[in-house]
DNA sequence: CGGTAGACCTGACCGC
DNA sequence: TGCGGTCAGGTCTACC
């Protein structure tokens, strides 16, 4: 599920729905996520959301005693808003949060490889955050920036755009789609690429990743229904899960190869450097 | 230290 | 219908 284009949509669809809304209960099912849920999690109870905002992939609840719940949603996590409690329970459902109204909002993850966490006001300081590369649409992920970042990295540039130290939300989908854009090959060794190709290459991650979250903004319209699984996001794809067929800009056949284990997608014809 | 395989999980799909 | 293999949008760890 999860790049950051769907991570903004789903924060921006859950946004309007919770602010602002008081938090009656949660609940955790028996099973853990990457980590154990929190302990303290019934300190929740009785305050409001304030604020939902986004640092990479993680999704942060802000309460009005100044705690942020911290929400990864890993591989395969999805979040549910329902305005009214859900009637027959998923047995992926992982954590519930039951507001005052009567709704909820329910995380929903069957490989768990995800996580719930509860922090106080100090979010840049968890360890989960506090390593994290610049996000890809701010200004500080720049030409500049991400040449001194690979000036001497040795790996191939398609990990090396992975790696959530460098620039931090993009995932495998959109890494090949930017690579292709750019025209460089995903097994260049990163520290080789020139500096033209460098400029190109941040320029098409801004461009495909934004793209994506206006595409996702209209796909993504109704959280009441559990399984309207998000659809459109795969119509744009131009070289992803596309092995084997043509290339849409030469004709020649899309290939798929492997990079520290993930698959990766692309055309040996207009991916040359 | 940087780079990379392996681990964490379930479910869908494919070929036999 | 069942079984074994492979695949999946992420990220942490352990080891060289």
């Amino acid at each position: 599920m999860p790049e950051l284009p769907e991570v903004e949509t789903i924060c921006r669809g859950i946004k309007q729905k919770i602010i602002g809304k008081k938090i009656l209960s949660t609940k955790t099912s028996d099973k853990k996520l990457r980590l154990p849920f929190p302990e303290n999690l019934s300190s929740l109870n009785s305050q409001e959301i304030r604020q939902v905002t986004r640092r990479a992939r993680y999704i942060l609840l802000q309460t009005s005693n100044n705690q942020t719940l911290l929400i990864h949603l890993g591989m395969s996590g999805k979040l549910l808003y329902l305005n009214q409690p859900p009637i027959n329970c998923n047995k992926h459902n992982h954590f519930v949060i039951n507001f005052d109204d009567g709704s909820c909002l329910i995380y929903n993850d069957p490989r768990r490889f995800g996580l719930v966490d509860l922090l106080g006001k100090e979010i840049e300081l968890h360890k989960m955050i506090k390593n994290l590369g610049p996000e890809p649409l701010s200004s500080g992920f720049n030409l500049q920036y991400l040449k001194e970042k690979l000036a001497n990295k040795k790996t191939n540039i398609k990990t090396a755009m992975m790696d959530n130290k460098i620039v931090v939300g993009v995932g495998n989908i959109y890494v090949n789609e930017a690579l292709f854009a750019a025209k460089i090959s995903p097994s260049i060794v990163a520290c080789k690429l020139n500096v033209n190709k460098l400029g190109v290459l941040v320029e098409k991650i801004k461009l495909i990743l934004s793209q994506a979250i206006d595409l996702g903004g209209s796909s993504i319209s109704d959280y009441k229904n559990l399984d309207g699984d998000l659809g459109n996001f795969q119509l744009g794809f131009k070289v992803y899960g596309r092995e084997n067929q043509d290339c849409l800009l030469c004709n020649n056949k899309i290939i798929r190869i492997k990079q520290n284990g993930r698959s990766t997608f692309y055309c040996q014809q207009c991916q040359k450097i």
